[in-house]
DNA sequence: AAATACTACGAAAACGGTTTCGTGTTGATA
DNA sequence: TATCAACACGAAACCGTTTTCGTAGTATTT
């Protein structure tokens, strides 16, 4: 077992200074060809690396940017991380990855223990608590103490920093188009709790819809169910007591796991009850029917936010112009499937 | 913008030394309680924080440790990856994680990456690549250089080192034997090329159950799919010329894919054909009929290999025996759902 | 021959901590 | 009163780099 060789060894093996050598390392000009070739075939021999420790501590770049999201089991996230990973990894920098697991503690932590020089940078998915009970004191710290923060998908009005997002008003407000579009009229909304950012403004495009279209505005199409645990009961009831044709779902799992309670009951979709759900997952698209998607393009917006991030990082090290920050908003697009009619 | 503060700071404010203001913060019982306190409370409202890698540098340990995995869209993966960082996380540790996306080359780059000082230790899957060309050089590197390495999953027997998975052969063998339980005779297999680790266990399960209970053993039932992109003539051309009646297949995606396309063809699942799966992610559960599937305990799989690691990285720091290696077996179990009869 | 300019290298500081080993000042002991 | 511990603190080495600056020795210029 050998260690990994340093400088100051091969300085003493070769009997010049450690200076000598990392400036020969780096083909320095101040070093003659016949020591730079020595001290080179030497450090290959052996396998020289840099210690990266070492260099981010002098430098206070660690190229290490830390990704915070609320769950890694959850097709949109892994797909924004797959992006983020992807874009990184070409500019040279390392990911470390935290889950918050939907927790404001955990999220606090995660960022605590990150920001002590861990990372030069953070990309974040609020967590349902954080969101729920709107404390955003770490962010701020984070921020104050001049670490760049890029937000994304569940993001927040009160903290200024770069963000990226879909148009989630107007891809609700389309979905809810194509179901008119179609002839349906009794639209319901399959939401979480009001304190998603991105389930209000799902929200408001819907509302936006029905009233741009005329149709009556009624609360009791519009069901909530609590974002942990899926309630079959709720669900159920809902599709007992209500009569609709058409189902906007916030997200995949809701629209996959009602599509499937309603078939149970023998309603045939998309004949009688039509589907469009978010994220365009995998479940999207393995289900039966088809489910109609809003795809949220994780992939780009995961490299988006790292290439914000990255650039934010890399300025930094230039000038110190005054702080702009940009939000980024991509474009969702509809796929199409089985559970609507074309 | 104030930058984090630092011993030093702290030591020139308070005109003390450096060594003094480190001892006052761990309490040490050199300095006196008015010392203490008064570093102490000064510390505290300039929220000191000691730099990561300052003390990493110094202790030649991280507390990061590299994961490494083919993909991580892909719900095994990641709920390993999951019981990694949940196991990682209450023991003080942070992953830095790397997707090689199946290729050799960003295997290799990423864990000599990381492998100069960047992380105390790795745990990884093997990339398709790495496996077909069965090159394990890189791995064999890691070792020398005395960083402990958990393999998961997909593992090699040409590397000594720690290694978790589960019981392949004898899942695949149960799950044949459920087959003809069921009273099905046309067994097929719908597997990968064979360099996979745990596609060869699991053909190996189905041939000894085929042979042990007396089943001809037709090679044209082993239908061995690229692995990268699915495709779909080969399946259909495999279903219209074969007659099966039960399809065991390694992965979620062969499965759902196929009862997908059967289904299509107006096969009637699971009477006339039944499927079984590996790794029961969500497409099992959703699926329409849900599909019977192999669980394979991916969190657990991932808690326990972060264990075996962590706990090699902290063994090391004692005394050094010589090192011995362990290989944990998980056992999967069958999750029966609608794609098979009960 | 003296002044100057290169060349090729080393010493040392710095990044931000931890830790070992002094050492000056007390107060107690012989 | 000389000796010794205990106390409270500082100096310095160390982790592994990078980088600035200084300086011998040689070569060039005037």
């Amino acid at each position: 077992m050998k260690r990994k060789i340093t400088l100051k060894q091969i300085a003493r093996e070769l009997e010049v200074s450690i200076s000598t050598v990392s400036k020969a390392l780096k083909d320095s000009a101040e070093i003659s060809e016949d020591t730079k070739q020595k001290i080179k075939a030497f450090a290959k021999l052996y396998h020289y690396r840099p210690n990266n420790l070492a260099i981010s501590l002098k430098n206070r770049r660690t190229k290490n940017i830390g990704v915070i999201i609320p769950d890694i089991v959850h097709y949109f996230f892994t797909t924004v991380f797959r992006g983020i990973e992807h874009y990184s990894q070409e500019h040279g920098y390392n990911i470390i990855a935290c889950v918050s697991d939907e927790s404001l503690e955990k999220e606090i932590i995660n960022m605590e223990m990150l920001a002590n020089g861990s990372v030069d940078g953070f990309i974040l998915a609020l967590s349902a608590e954080t969101q729920k009970k709107n404390e955003f004191d770490h962010l701020r710290e984070i921020l104050d103490q001049g670490i760049p923060l890029v937000l994304f998908d569940r993001v927040t009005d009160e903290i200024e920093c770069d963000k990226v997002m879909i148009n989630d008003q107007e891809a609700a407000f389309l979905g809810v188009k194509k179901f008119i579009d179609n002839g349906r009229k009794k639209i319901a909304l399959i939401t979480t709790e009001d304190y998603f950012s991105v389930s209000r403004d799902r929200e408001a495009g819907y509302r936006q819809a029905l009233l741009q279209f005329g149709l009556p505005l009624d609360e009791d199409l519009i069901l909530k169910l609590p974002f942990m645990a899926l309630d079959e009961s709720a669900i159920n009831m809902f599709f007992s007591t209500q009569e609709v044709d058409a189902v906007l779902c916030v997200n995949e799992i809701f629209a996959i796991h009602c599509m499937n309670l309603v078939q149970q009951k023998g309603i045939k979709v998309p004949e009688e009850i039509s589907f469009i759900g978010f994220t365009d997952g995998i479940l999207s698209k393995y289900a039966n029917p088809g489910l109609t998607s809003i795809a949220q393009h994780g992939f780009r917006m995961g490299e988006i936010a790292a290439k914000m991030l990255i650039g934010k990082i890399e300025d930094d090290l230039g000038e110190e112009e005054e702080e702009t920050y940009h939000t980024e908003i991509i474009r969702s697009n509809i796929i199409e499937r089985g559970s609507t009619i074309n």
